[in-house]
DNA sequence: TGCAAATTAACCTCTGCGGTATACTTTGAC
DNA sequence: GTCAAAGTATACCGCAGAGGTTAATTTGCA
C-alpha cells in the first residue's frame, strides 16, 4: 500500500475518533495529528484547514456507519415465509444500529453542527434513513399480505414503531437489556402488523 | 420588580439565546453579558462560571418549552366524543412542538453536551417525553374503545407514529408545508387506530 | 542510485476567551 | 439621607489552539 493514501486514511480515522469524542470546537488538530501518528504539518498538507478536515472525516465516518444501516435491509427477504418473524428480525437489526456508539456519537456531532452545516443534515437524511425508507417501501409494497396505500409512509411507520423506544433510550447511560430491547421491537412490529396486515 | 432578580433573569435569558444559537464552546460570556446588557463581572456574580451559567440557562429554557409540551396533553379530552378527531388534534399539537425552533435548538444543544452531561439527557427524557408518555398512557388506558395491553407502550407507539416524520424533517431548512404536516400526523394516527381500535 | 516530493520536529505568532482585579457608581432598604 | 450591597467599565492575565515557517530527513519512483 502506497504511503500517501495510507497517511490520509490514518488522518481521517483519527480525526473521526477525536471529533466524535470531543465535538468540533473541543477537538484539537494537535491531538488528531498525534493520534494519527503524523506531524501536524502533514495534516494541513492533506486537508486545507480544520473545517475541511472535519467535513472529510464526517463524510468518511458516515459512509462507514451508513453501510451497516443499508446492510440491515438484506435481512428482509424478498418473499417472506413468516412475515412477523422476518419483520422482527429486520426491526431488530435496524434498531440495533441506533445503539451503536459510533452512530449515536455521529448523530450528536451532526446535531451540534447542524446550524453551521445544514447540508450535513439533509445529506444524512437523504442518504441514510430516507434511503432506508425508500428501499423498505419498495419491499413492503410487494408483500401481498399487507394492505398498503402509501408504501413510503408505511415504511416510516415501520421504522417509527420498531426503533422509537430504542432511540429514546439510546443515549441513556445504561443501555436497555436484551429483554427490553426485544420486547420494544417486537411489540412495535406487532402493532405495525395490526395496522397493516390484511387479516389482523 | 426588584433589581437583582431582574438582572439574573436577563442573564439567563441571554445565556439561553446565545448557547442555543452558538453551542457551548462557541458561546462567549462576553456576548452573553452584552446581550443581557450587564457587565461581565455581574454574570460571574450570579453564576460561578461558564459551566454553571450553561446549566442554569439550559434548565430554565427546558422548563419553558417543556411546559408547552405538557400543555398539549390538555388537548386530549377525558371522554373523547370523536376519538379519531381528538387524537389527530392532540397529535398535531404534539408534533407541532417538535417544530418549534427553540425546541430543536435545545435538543441539539443537549445532544452536543450529552457526553459531558449525561444527566441532562436523562432529566430531559424523564421530565419531557417520558412524562408525556406516562400521562398519555393514563388517558389512553381509560378509553374503552381501545384494546390496550400495555398503556405505556401504546403511548410510545402513538407518539412515534404521530411525530416520527415531523421530527424527521424538523431540522430541514424549509419546514414541511401545513398539508404535508397534517397528512403525516393524520396517517400516523390512523395507523395507530388500526392497531389499537377494537372495531377497526 | 538519485532526485523530487512528502514528512517531520521545533519553533513562532496571533487571536480569542475564561476569569480576575481595581476603582468608581448606582441602588434600595432602613 | 445613609450606607452597604450590587453593578459597571476597563484593563489585564494566562492559556490554549489554529495555522505558518524553516530546515533537516525520509520516502517512493524512474
Amino acid at each position: 500500500m502506497p504511503g500517501r493514501p495510507r497517511k490520509r486514511a490514518a488522518i481521517l480515522r483519527a480525526a473521526a475518533e477525536v471529533f466524535l469524542r470531543e465535538g468540533y470546537e473541543r477537538a484539537s488538530v494537535d491531538e488528531i495529528a498525534a493520534l494519527a501518528d503524523v506531524a501536524k504539518r502533514t495534516v494541513y498538507n492533506h486537508l486545507a484547514d480544520k473545517e475541511a478536515l472535519f467535513l472529510a472525516a464526517f463524510e468518511a465516518a458516515f459512509d462507514r456507519v451508513n453501510a451497516d444501516m443499508l446492510a440491515a435491509l438484506d435481512e428482509f427477504p424478498d418473499d417472506p415465509g413468516d412475515l412477523e418473524h422476518d419483520l422482527i428480525a429486520f426491526g431488530r437489526k435496524l434498531a440495533g444500529c441506533h445503539l451503536d456508539p459510533e452512530v449515536t456519537a455521529l448523530r450528536q456531532l451532526m446535531s451540534s453542527e447542524a446550524t453551521r452545516h445544514p447540508e450535513l443534515v439533509s445529506s444524512w437524511r437523504d442518504r441514510g434513513p430516507g434511503r432506508v425508507a425508500a428501499l423498505l417501501a419498495e419491499r413492503l409494497g410487494k408483500v401481498t399480505a399487507l394492505r398498503i396505500d402509501d408504501p413510503v409512509r408505511a415504511a416510516h411507520h415501520f421504522m417509527a414503531l420498531s426503533t422509537y423506544e430504542v432511540q429514546f433510550r439510546a443515549t441513556d447511560a445504561r443501555k436497555p437489556s436484551a429483554k427490553q430491547f426485544d420486547a420494544a421491537v417486537g411489540d412495535g412490529v406487532k402493532a405495525f402488523l395490526r395496522a397493516y396486515d390484511r387479516h389482523a
